[in-house]
DNA sequence: ATCCCCTGCGTGACTAAATCACAGACATCA
DNA sequence: TGATGTCTGTGATTTAGTCACGCAGGGGAT
């Protein structure tokens, strides 16, 4: 049923049915497998994509081929990136991939103009949006100019890992993550696992101090 | 004149002249002097701010003290962060200051929504400033994250140098600009003095070798 | 099975950057 | 002419990133 999404988004749901109704009927649901590019250096967007389920890994891949994590969209978030580097005349290189396979909805730039003329609230929804955008990437910033790698790998296995306090990645994933060399990772965990804070296996980490780690993760 | 200032926006001089009129209208000109912080954390902004002239440099302070500069508004362009950050209830640390004096137009938060409601062009001119604004924090995150410190001093230098190739900078400012420490900076400076690029003294740094430094910047 | 091959991981050697702890140099003002 | 604060120089040490390997585990393919 066209509009059955809308509920998701809680900002959404409280518009008037009128508005809804353009919503529902203007907007395209998709189904993306996982590791599909949804958007990509010069391959402009032309749509607004709210993520009803699964992950979008927004990265961005520097000249010598390393790569970092700026953030990640799941269900019930939306993805201004796309539309606004759109506008950007300047180029950028960030690139957004699905991690699992994605449900999304997917707004044609006119509706989204639309919307954006009738309702303040909808406006609302995606001015948040574009400050949670902000936010993050103020936090990357940050990390990487100042923190150490052992506190934001730590974070980051905590993160990820499951209620089991385990979780499958590479240490070429972390390094990813973190926006550094695999070697580097690979090191710290190794220091973590003579610690005796988790073990390693190929592919796999399992937690064995969680508290160790968080304590790391809380100096200063 | 109110509104006499609309020229110097091109995306706002086209305006239908009801709308500038409004813009006119509602907007109030102000004028800051040097080093005055127009917004920092748990400060919230409420105004949309158009800077007329002089610069707004945006930076990110750490836990730790150290800083880093991650974007700088000036004459003719607008400043969204303000507003967007507003929006986030996630606590941010950027801060924007005044390097000069400063004149800028400041569009109450009222006044803002209702542009934004009546006019397609005014919506794409703040849209434009967002991607601007985000396309320098991914331009940040990749020279921070990738790219080494001499090519990232060497590009700052030129960046910042007058037409006779000179800058008013201490060691320290650049560390700021670059997000690293005094130290890093001096040494670099030196060897770059050694190879005869520039001339240090106090306060002051003088480009004698602009090519030179210009090709360490394209070194992969 | 055995071999091959690809991916993931370990490691040493080296370079670059950050941190810590100073000392000296310069500028200004009392 | 000191006295003081800012700016710069430098050595020693730690942390991070780079380069160049070699080895291990786990599928296929024959």
């Amino acid at each position: 049923m066209p509009g059955d999404w809308i509920p998701q988004f809680p900002e959404l749901a409280t518009l008037p049915p009128a508005e809804q109704q353009m919503l529902a009927q203007s907007a395209q649901t998709v189904s993306l497998p996982a590791q599909t590019t949804i958007f990509a250096p010069g391959q402009p967007a032309q749509s607004f994509m709210l993520v009803l389920d699964g992950t979008v890994r927004v990265q961005q891949v520097s000249a010598g081929g390393r790569e970092i994590i700026l953030y990640r969209i799941s269900g019930g978030e939306s993805c201004i990136m796309t539309t606004a580097c759109l506008l950007s005349e300047d180029t950028y290189n960030a690139e957004g991939i699905t991690e699992t396979p994605v449900e999304a909805v997917a707004l044609p730039r006119s509706a989204f103009d639309d919307m954006m003329a009738r309702s303040a609230q909808f406006r609302r929804f995606v001015f948040s949006d574009y400050a949670s955008r902000i936010t993050d990437l103020l936090q990357v910033v940050e990390e990487v100019a100042f923190e150490r790698i052992d506190k934001r790998l730590a974070q980051k296995l905590l993160e990820r890992a499951d209620s089991d306090g385990s979780l499958t990645a590479t240490h070429q994933d972390l390094a990813v993550e973190l926006g550094t060399a695999r070697e580097v990772v690979s090191r710290h965990l190794k220091e973590f696992q003579r610690r005796g804070w988790l073990t390693l296996t190929r592919g796999q980490i399992g937690l064995s101090d969680r508290a160790a780690l968080a304590r790391l993760t809380e100096t200063e």
